[in-house]
DNA sequence: CCCCTGAGAAACAACGTTGTCTCAGATTAC
DNA sequence: GTAATCTGAGACAACGTTGTTTCTCAGGGG
């Protein structure tokens, strides 16, 4: 005998069985117990509890699950990046509306991976999960209909789904955009450029749609620069603005498609110290800092997450009622500072 | 009968009886296919197969997880606010070590109750995670111990346990401290004020310590000036920073307890056109926006969950290991910027 | 005194899966 | 040709809990 001195901690949960023994009643009566069935004799109640207490019983509440049939009380999120304040506010919003249905959120993020997507989903629907609420990245989802027809409910955010029908939660981006573009032409702005990232990403084709539909709308679409940028290369925001600046005759206002090419749009004009209208998208923690005036769009993030959520617990309580698109509003917003002072 | 027109398309999930039946096999021949036995007669397997796609059928790996025993692969993380950059950064590095061992992880957030954190703790053990990943926000994590003596690993991550030992990942905010104030005495500055905010926390009171440590260590404590401001009122920093420049020989250098701190500083340094050398913690993004330069000490926030999914990993593997502690290393960085263009 | 009633507890089966054992049929060795 | 070996599949029980049914034993009325 070889065993080590101290008495090794790692032993096996107690169970019912257990409990029951220690207590000598039926295992049935212990179950009743934790339930708080009210016809359990206080004698025999005191005597569960205390053998309980004991053994330091804690119900495996995945057992009691799959026997009774009830739902695992867990969700699942599958957002692009947790590390991204935009992805960790939403989930932070739907935790809070699953910590109010006493529910757990399972938390998973794709990495802008299609595969890893299909991956993650699958895997949460072997644990049944109650539903699912998912940031699509890949180019089709129809990879979920085998789960949502057999009553796994999901509601996509911030992207619509492609290839399957579904409820959605998303941001007014064509909206947003036309309004941007109205204060640029309202302030008397008719050169104005667009900077983009990649279009194969819904929301930026969206934004570019919705200004596109304005400057069409004020005749002015043809004096417009539109440039496309790769998504996730640095500085290609700063070198698009500053070729856009260099034409003969240069936009006088300039709209960005998100907040990364707003970042680098401000370095570029502060550079050169040249005198053009920015605005942007997405109203980011610390926008006020920059230093130079901007416009952005701005949008309530945590109202995707908990709109989503909402969205997700009414389904499951309600399966039949008919799929609907939640759309969150936009506003207008001037962030930036005038001027710094000096050290 | 008065049933709806559509077929309800929520119909049970299939078992594998289901697909057995199906399949006219056994139900531990479709055990055995799932689980990929290489002891199967092709010809099941294919009809097998068949069957499983045709029903739909996904295997409830919860249901496996009880019989065989095995671990749920799930480890639970419980922090202060999911929305907190901070905060989401740990739980991203920890949700990619997850990743590597094919374990989902619940994500919670305690807001700052340590009712919440006991419950959430309770409940996820009730689901018999694997382990359990824990920002402690109490005064006391004792309540843990009947989970730990019962085999679930938890590890502490940003403050050390109170009133149970374990693993623990933190920062060295000690050292940190007198880094910083190191700095700034070899500058010249021998008046230096320190502000913090609420000192029950076991970060700030690390981090005044390492300065105080350090100041009187250079035999200047005594011209240093304290403050302590209430946590969570914005605003009051930089009335600090006020009443401590309006004095008689006000001090030259302030270091500021976390990036809350400083942002209220460098607002008021701002306003007034002071010059003063301002220092503090936190490396937060935007931190190189800031309209005045300053000196903060960093650390790798992602570290810190990494660390601590890994330490906890190993604990799985090994739970007769020794408790460790692993302390994040911090640096010196300047950011801020000396000057912007005016529009 | 006996039967009926009902409260409260135990016995049994089941949730969906897997570990263990057994068995039928094919293959090999003598 | 028969016994020993092996291969592959089914039967059965079990994981920890709960739904359902059955049982026991007071208490009360005829």
């Amino acid at each position: 005998m070889n065993d080590r001195d101290a008495a090794p901690k790692r032993t096996r949960r107690p169970t019912m069985v257990d409990v029951a023994r220690s207590a000598g009643v039926s295992v049935k009566t212990v179950s009743r117990v934790v339930n708080g069935v009210s016809t359990v004799d206080p004698a025999l109640r005191e005597r569960v509890g205390l053998a309980m207490r004991e053994l330091g019983f804690r119900r495996n509440s995945v057992a009691a699950n799959l026997r009774s049939g009830r739902s695992t009380a867990t969700i699942g999120l599958i957002i692009l990046d947790l590390a991204n304040p935009f992805y960790s506010t939403i989930a932070a919003a739907a935790a809070r509306v699953a910590q109010r249905f006493d529910t757990q959120l399972f938390t998973a993020s794709s990495g802008w991976d299609a595969q890893r997507e299909t991956e993650l989903a699958m895997d949460l629907c072997q644990r049944r999960v109650d539903g699912l609420i998912i940031v699509p990245t890949g180019e089709d989802q129809s990879y979920l209909r085998a789960e949502t027809d057999q009553g796994t409910p999901v509601v996509f955010v911030d992207r619509p789904p492609t290839g399957i029908e579904g409820d959605a939660v998303l941001i007014d981006n064509r909206g947003g955009a036309r309004t941007a573009v109205q204060r640029l032409l309202t302030e008397g702005h008719d050169r104005i450029g667009i900077v983009t990232d990649s279009l194969n990403s819904w929301t930026m084709s969206e934004r570019l749609a919705g200004a596109r539909e304005e400057l069409e709308a004020a005749g002015v679409a043809d004096r417009a620069r539109f440039v496309e940028t790769p998504s996730d290369a640095p500085g290609v925001a700063g070198d698009a603005v500053a070729r856009m600046l260099g034409e003969a005759s240069p936009p006088t206002a300039i709209l960005c498609g998100n907040n990364r090419i707003l970042s680098g749009a401000v370095g570029e004009v502060v550079r050169r110290g040249a005198r053009v209208r920015l605005a942007g998208f997405d109203d980011f923690e610390f926008a006020h800092l920059l230093p130079y005036p901007v416009t952005v769009v701005g949008y309530d993030t945590a109202s995707l997450g908990r709109f989503a959520a909402e969205l997700l617990f009414r389904r499951i309580r309600e399966p039949e009622i008919s799929f609907s698109s939640t759309i969150v509003a936009t506003y207008l917003v001037d962030r930036g500072i005038a001027a710094a002072a000096p050290c």
